[in-house]
DNA sequence: ATCGTTGCAAATGTTTTGCATGTCA
DNA sequence: TGACATGCAAAACATTTGCAACGAT
């Protein structure tokens, strides 16, 4: 258990939004902590491999972590803005991907699915005086 | 329509899998077409903005690109090991995906949603000989 | 003391861009 | 002709790796 590690911890805490391993070395650096940016993509992606953080690939690529509330399998619903997340039970979809999947002769069944859309803070505009 | 656009259209239109830039780029040299890494991109970006194909990152983080059967939204269950990919119509998910958005306080919702799994071909096991 | 962790810089791989050239309408 | 597409090489980007120094147990 090294400082580091601890400091990675530490961000992934603060925050329930998914966030780019660029992003959170950025803010490392910001908290005064000096940790290099390869340690941080070693670090998540070991947490991401043990479960420990959830992770998804943005739209432009990145790939983004968030430390994870529910342990097993779930679902996201995410906020294109400002990438609030809430996590998601969907037991109807598990056993509609599985029916459908074996429909067709499929096997090992895994999916993936990520619920985006404009959260009610986002939606009810910019805070005021911010020039976005 | 420039001879680069209709090569490009002609080897997406030769497959039903999920073919990365790179590999279409190779196989428009196999085929003696001469077209440009830069053009094949360009193209595909264009295409995938139209809806004319489909587009998702793999998990090596590559795009990857299969001209679009069904013309709305509409989700995929791909085979892990051989790209082959079925085209799904989800009513029941589009309406669940809808409701649950909702209930949180999001608008604009949009939602992916992949399914993978070994397809019957590829479980009943390589072909005699191989050295997987 | 030992062995995993760190961190820099360099490598890798994909995708984008600048810009001169070519080409369709 | 005149705007747009092309294509090369170089840039931009996220991520990984090689390897020497470091630190936790």
């Amino acid at each position: 258990m090294t400082r580091q590690k601890r400091a990675v911890a530490a961000v992934l805490a603060e925050t329930n939004e998914f966030t780019s391993a660029q992003e959170l070395h950025a803010r490392l650096r910001e908290h005064g902590e000096r940790v290099g940016l390869a340690t941080v993509y070693a670090q998540l992606r070991g947490l991401a491999d043990t479960g420990a953080v959830d992770s998804l690939r943005s739209e432009s690529g990145e790939t983004l972590y968030r430390r994870c509330g529910l342990s097993g399998h779930h679902h996201h619903l995410v906020c294109r803005q400002c990438g609030r997340a809430v996590e998601l039970d969907a037991p109807e979809v598990e056993a509609w991907a599985h029916t459908l999947g074996q429909r067709h002769g499929f096997r090992d069944l895994e999916h993936v699915l990520e619920i985006t859309g404009i959260c009610d803070r986002c939606a009810a505009g910019p805070p005021r005086g911010a020039t976005v």
